[in-house]
DNA sequence: ATCTTTGATATGTCATACATAATACTAATA
DNA sequence: TATTAGTATTATGTATGACATATCAAAGAT
């Protein structure tokens, strides 16, 4: 036998434990009888029974599924199918003192992406009160100086607003749970000093742009308005 | 004592299990510590007894940190810090078949906003050797017919490439968990059926401009080239 | 008929024992 | 001496049984 012939049995070996396997199943499983979300499934015991595994190695599957969001489970009641969140889990390894570095610039570009991306979400959802709303919030904001320091609360306010217009609630979340990384990455040493050249596309300025422009110039406004923090990312390698 | 005493009495009640707070209490620990990447965490009994919980508790509370990708679990060895997998737990919900419609088509739309984004990331850091390697794709394509009935599989290959030359592995990661999403999505019926109207910025449009144009030229010529997907999402409701 | 109590039930927690795999240590062999 | 084979140790993985707790439902009291 040739040595090749080993590492490919070596490769094929299933290094995955029983739970891994138990939750697979379990997937499977639901999935086969064509549960949906609100019907109860069959409790550990009876698990544990039809896959011939302790109530243990079922329990450990159902949490990894209910840590998913796929089941929620209620004494008495059993364990039912949910909706999966797919972030909420995500959130919390989202921990900015627990990422390393280079994940985490890559999230606060993921973020400037996001943000001009959603142009065409925005000029088809949008409505007059949305309008209003953005309005409002841009009139509360403190006047901008020709320094260009922004408050991040304001900040928050805008954006969040924008992502809230494209009524896509995976996108809502999304940004949700990237803000606290995208705030300490700001204020935080990874990336150069803020260069402060010239002013902006404002806040006021994207408005107007959503009012009467179309999604072209939306994109070039935000890329524009977001040019402090390319300008960082850019310059740092 | 009033009613919304007893009320604000039972809202404040801590629904969370023993497991949540151990959960929580090993983080706060880790972070306490200073632990970082490749440390060992203590032992599970040893956990067990400083947190005063049975093994049992302690075991499904290192189960969500293994599941968040926050550690490993080694036999002997014991428990070790790795860098969390903000996806790997992500990708394991992110199944077509679970998802709900709603979620399902909003991801949809996420993958758009995606593309049309990081035109300014992809300017940035391609390569002479990227867009060889473009023209190589291109050139394989079969030839797009008039009525623009695109080979999934060469439509994989191209936009994986594009999210490659943006250097983000978050980027490249998550753009890798939504495929299959967004292939079910395209061929499912949950969109209306591609309208074909006519013939748009193609493949080759893009190396071009990603060659010879700029940020700008390359969002609206992507914005062109998925059209099709825009017209399915936007004629929907 | 309504409210209270009680009991049944399924998950939550605990304790213990054994299995398994990876490492460290020891001893045998060249 | 160095290398290998075997053995012991150790921490996680799995199994089992017991009890705790919360919830629902039916029986019972008002």
């Amino acid at each position: 036998m040739s040595l090749t012939f080993f590492k490919s049995e070596m490769m094929s070996i299933d290094t995955s434990s029983l739970v891994d396997k138990v939750e697979e199943s379990l997937v499977a499983l639901l999935r086969e009888r064509k549960l949906g979300v609100g019907d109860v499934i069959p409790k550990e015991i009876e698990l544990a029974e039809l896959l011939g595994v302790s109530r243990t190695v079922i329990r450990e599957a159902l949490t990894r599924l209910r840590l998913m969001g796929l089941i929620e489970s209620k004494k008495r009641k059993g364990s039912v199918i949910t909706s999966p969140d797919l972030f909420g889990m995500m959130s919390k390894s989202m921990n900015p003192h627990i990422l390393d570095q280079d994940t985490l610039k890559e999230i606060f570009e993921l973020r400037l992406v996001l943000e001009i991306g959603i142009a065409d979400l925005l000029f088809h959802r949008v409505t007059k009160e949305d309008i209003d709303e953005l309005k409002q919030i841009v009139a509360d904001e403190p006047p901008v100086t020709q320094y260009h320091i922004f408050n991040i609360d304001y900040e928050v306010a805008f954006h969040s607003k924008l992502y809230e217009i494209t009524n896509n609630q995976t996108l809502k979340k999304f940004q949700k749970m990237l803000l606290p990384v995208f705030d300490y990455v700001h204020h935080s040493g990874l990336l150069k000093k803020q260069s402060l050249l010239r002013t902006f596309v404002s806040h006021k300025d994207l408005v107007d742009i959503l009012e009467n422009g179309n999604p072209e110039k939306f994109r070039n406004g935000m890329r524009d308005h977001l040019e402090n923090h390319f300008a960082r990312i850019f310059d740092f390698s």
